[in-house]
DNA sequence: TCTGGGGTCCTTTTCCTT
DNA sequence: TCTGAAGGAAAAGGACCC
């Protein structure tokens, strides 16, 4: 809707923060383990855990008198599994996001590894969020470590465009989590996600329509949020490399190439137009659980170890769905093959369901219909078509305990189906 | 010795009904 | 009874993101 103002009142103009905590995973850990502050620290591995003596041995608090050396390093992993994140000093040795870990315990034997303890990052992730909604309430959740946030009409947020209200943002989260984070602020939310890159870290920048030409258009098309490896590569070869190349190509040219949505989305993010909300409230769609095992199976060879993998996934779902107050129509699974190739099967039933025994039976109708004749590494279960307990007019869900609904457990049959 | 897990959204295909 | 068009829902796949 349009406000219309008075003769002389200018409209509030629109203001979009994003926020991006700086490398969130790692900083947390050097909050536990300060003594590990330089090191070369890797956080991943599938099955990684801190030695259990180890945390007997030293209290939460005394965490940081672990010396050094008792860290488990990146040499002793065996296993599948890849890095979630590395420290800088890492990444110095070539250490990366979504490496191996065999391959990133050639370039680095030393490295500490670091499971993830994601308990431990939503923590702190409860905490900088509440910060930020203290101040600006008008704040969209994007994952762990980031949000976007509405400054239009929050006092300040207009000042030297966001940058007063970004700095007393990123002086408070500091202040309460010991944290820092880049923010970028703009007319809309595509160009404040880019512009939180530019100076990281514990940076803040600003960006006005006007700066598009000079600050955006230089900028590799697969910096725009939405441009993926597959769309870069279609983009490259066609000459369109920079989001400048982007804007100067017609749209019907794009909508061609790209398709009716597609390609008109690349149109209007090359030009910075972004009219979406931050929103502030969202209902799941789906909920999944997934594995990849320590080595390929197979349906015929390693039926018990794979149905009691099956019935484990899906009672993990169930307790989710039931722990956080859902159930679903659409029960699904998932395959990944040695090959990497993927494959989904899936079944719409015609009562919604969070009971584990009705999730792996239909899930075994789905599995029945996937080629098993071949070795695969991942299976997966997921339930879709989400609806709140509270909504179908049923009494809530009881205050579930994590892992009450886990504990009943679905008798084995031995088969897979 | 490659390549995790949990999501969202979109497109295309398939199937069913009218 | 056959055929085709049209539209919707479900199913499958794929791209992308954190």
């Amino acid at each position: 809707m349009a406000r219309r103002y008075a003769p002389g009142v200018t409209a509030p103009t629109r203001r979009i923060a994003h926020l991006d905590m700086d490398a969130f995973y790692a900083s947390v850990e050097l909050l536990r383990y300060p003594q590990l502050k330089g090191l070369p620290v890797v956080i991943g591995g599938g099955r990684t855990r801190l030695d259990e003596a180890l945390r007997e041995k030293y209290s939460d608090t005394a965490l940081r008198f672990i010396p050094v050396e008792a860290f488990p390093v990146l040499r002793d992993y065996t296993g599948r599994g890849v890095i979630t994140t590395a420290t800088y000093a890492a990444r110095q040795f070539g250490i990366g996001s979504a490496m191996g870990m065999m391959k990133a315990a050639r370039l680095c034997p030393q490295a500490v590894l670091l499971p993830v303890d994601f308990e431990e990052y939503r923590k702190y992730s409860r905490a900088f969020k509440a910060v930020i909604t203290e101040i600006a309430p008008v704040m969209e959740d994007r994952g762990v470590d980031e949000v976007y946030i509405d400054f239009t009409a929050v006092p300040g947020g207009q000042r030297e465009g966001g940058r007063v209200l970004a700095r007393l943002i990123q002086k408070s989260i500091l202040e309460a989590t010991g944290l820092t984070c880049s923010i970028g602020v703009a007319p809309n939310k595509q160009l404040a996600k880019m512009a939180s890159e530019f100076n990281k870290p514990n940076g803040i920048s600003i960006v006005h329509e006007a700066d598009l030409q000079e600050k955006i258009w230089p900028l590799d098309c697969r910096k725009i949020n939405g441009i993926g490896p597959k769309a870069e590569a279609k983009l490259a070869a066609q000459g369109i490399h920079t989001v400048g190349d982007l804007a100067a190509r017609p749209r019907q040219a794009l909508v061609e190439a790209f398709g009716k949505a597609y390609g008109a989305w690349l149109h209007d993010a090359a030009w910075g137009r972004d009219e979406r909300p931050v929103v502030t409230e969202s209902e799941p769609v789906s909920m999944s659980r997934e594995t990849t095992f320590d080595r390929d199976l197979h349906a015929a060879h390693d039926r018990a170890e794979l149905g009691a993998v099956f019935t484990r996934l899906c009672e993990q779902v169930a307790a989710d769905l039931q722990r956080k107050g859902y159930t679903g129509r659409t029960i699904g699974v998932k395959l990944r093959y040695t090959d990497f190739r993927i494959v989904t099967r899936d079944q719409t039933l015609a009562q919604p369901t969070a009971d584990a025994k009705t999730i792996r039976h239909t899930a075994g109708l789905c599995l029945k219909r996937v080629d098993l004749a071949r070795r695969f590494r991942l299976l997966g279960v997921r339930v879709g078509g989400l609806q709140r307990l509270d909504s179908l007019g049923k009494p809530a869900a009881a205050p579930a305990s994590p892992g009450q609904a886990a504990t009943k457990t679905i008798a084995d049959s031995g088969s897979l189906f």
